[in-house]
DNA sequence: TCAAAAAGGGCATTATAATGCACTATCTAT
DNA sequence: ATAGATAGTGCATTATAATGCCCTTTTTGA
């Protein structure tokens, strides 16, 4: 269902070099769940999520669709 | 700790004319929860999230942080 | 190649999000 | 002012996210 969601942190992690191990121990999340959050399995709170952009020097947002996708 | 988020949806709710009920019940989570979101209270899943931003015709993004704040 | 590193997954346990219920507080129209 | 609607909260229960352990698969550098 995160899909994408996984795809973007595994995307973003490989652009700053960093092991699954690395970003898991910054972040301050077990390296299980950054894993399953990875293959898109899991259904994140958004502390877990926000520890992680943190570290890859991202943001969740809540903002309003834009018109169209 | 989530705070603004809360705030952020029960502004959008109130533009919307919806009542906590009506916004629990299109979105189908529970009332409480959403209660307990919109005071800022709990770490919501992002399936919850995602959820009830649908109804608000908003969405949970997971972008680069733009430089500076 | 092939050994080490990194990634992925099964499963049991623990922490906690989600929920229901029942109540109180606040807002809103009359 | 006051009744009904809407919002906020305490607490117990249920569902599930987060974790640890351990093993398999895949990737990567020598």
């Amino acid at each position: 269902m995160h899909y994408l969601l996984g795809k973007t942190i595994k995307e973003r992690r490989n652009m700053l070099h960093l092991t699954q191990e690395d970003l898991a121990a910054m972040a301050g999340v077990a390296l299980r769940t950054l894993k399953s959050l990875e293959v898109g399995k899991g259904n994140p709170s958004i502390n877990t999520l926000q520890k992680i952009s943190e570290v890859l020097g991202m943001e969740v947002r809540l903002e309003v669709r834009k018109l169209d996708n």
